[in-house]
DNA sequence: TGCGAATTTGCAAGATTTTGCATTTATTTA
DNA sequence: TAAATAAATGCAAAATCTTGCAAATTCGCA
């Protein structure tokens, strides 16, 4: 039997049961396990379906797939997205980097907003793209799919081109003890790329980031102007943070 | 047996089961199972079918799709991603620039087709962005929300700074007489940038905009390559372009 | 009709991919 | 923690693909 012919049977058990396992594929095909695990793999590498112990499940049912989550966040982020509106002044020349954090800023601005966005987000540009009245660069780089975004030497390169009035940062660890931590290595170096350019720093942060170290460091808490969380400004978690010169909203 | 024949019975077969094999096929014609491959090269070559490991599988899978008008231009555009394949090899460089025809390709590319690939183009991105074996560089620049393409000088500086096996130019206007042309300055100036780094040029061009002019000149018909069209390769459209060195498909 | 050129077809050797099994490593469960 | 189960890994046999070639067939043309 053609492989692809496997893949069909799988993808349509799938779909009439939303579970299938190596064992059943196996006797329902007379192929080997194996086979049907070497299918699965191939499945879920192309995210057709997830991989789980024993089989596969269809993957709008897995807790843990990408949509699911966003959803989980999304009143915080929506919370965090309209907290910043009033920074965003018409006119203003903005970096917005990667998250979807920022992607929620986007799709939560007013028809009119009047803005020049230079982003390496290339989930965030077709956000932009609808509004008329904005203007929208986008960095060049080499793109990860993890993140969405672009990023490298040439993309660090190229924020090193601009002066801007705000820099809208993206989800990231924030601590008293070593300020402002990146998860990946090459988006630290894209947000240092962009603060180097920046008058003022605003942070989006996730409260469950507060407190929180990553192994590359990106900048000092002095360094930053505003941060942006989805507590109220004067809960207790926050007390950490605060300094003279931060405004915590 | 006449070869038109035997298309015929293989199209046929694949519109009841979905899939052929070269043995079945071959018992079935009473042919040699090297002459049922040729077949399916031809056949899937000229987008009729897609050739898999063992035989082949129908392209589409829905049965809804043949009469459809409104997938009409789909159509033409998948037939013109599905001859473009074969010119793909694993490990190329290539260009990809704007256009839906230039999505179309990416998304009959094949599972574990390993290449790197650098695009302006915007919608582009998530879609390659599937593909765990390629590499995507996105050029920066001015976004183009009619196009969803990067444009501008920066675009074109950042073009210059590859070499690549193939580019893959998206649907233009081409004639005899003028070549080349774009209905868009910007893109026209992202296109010249492109060709000057590519070794090998292909166009991708839907049948309506063959004898067609737009007002920015690209290139002369001396530099490409290969033409690839939704059209069989000797239709008498293609008259006009047929010369020594382009090779139409 | 007959001849040479071009195309089609089947075959075979060698390269590549897929498959199932045995073995090792990891994870779960009792 | 040990036993049970699942997953990953390496390997060899089988299946499939590619390539080149020669025989057979078709085609163009005189």
């Amino acid at each position: 039997m053609i492989r692809e012919k496997r893949f069909e049977h799988i993808i349509s058990s799938l779909k009439n049961t939303g579970a299938v396992t190596y064992s059943g594929m196996s006797m329902d095909l007379s192929v080997s396990e194996d086979t049907i695990r070497r299918d699965i793999d191939y499945l879920h590498e192309n995210g057709l379906l997830s991989k789980v112990r024993g089989g596969a499940i269809s993957r709008d049912k897995n807790p843990l797939s990408f949509h699911d989550r966003a959803d989980f966040h999304a009143t915080e982020k929506e919370i965090i997205a309209l907290k910043v509106q009033p920074l965003l002044k018409s006119g203003m020349t903005i970096f917005m980097d990667g998250g979807t954090t920022v992607c929620a800023v986007a799709e939560c601005l007013t028809a009119n907003a009047s803005l020049r966005v230079i982003t390496n987000n290339i989930a965030l540009v077709p956000l932009l793209g609808r509004f008329k009245n904005l203007e929208v660069i986008v960095l060049g780089g080499n793109y990860d799919r993890n993140t969405q975004t672009n990023l490298g030497a040439k993309t660090c390169e190229e924020a090193a081109e601009f002066v801007v009035d705000l820099y809208l940062m993206g989800t990231c660890a924030i601590s008293k003890d070593f300020g402002i931590t990146a998860a990946v290595r090459e988006d630290g170096a894209v947000k240092k790329a962009m603060l180097k350019g920046a008058k003022s720093v605003v942070v989006l942060s996730n409260s469950k980031k507060i407190g929180i170290n990553e192994p590359f460091v990106v900048c000092e808490l002095q360094r930053i102007h505003v941060l942006v969380t989805e507590l109220p400004s004067d809960d207790s978690k926050l007390d950490e943070l605060r300094f003279k010169n931060l405004k915590i909203i």
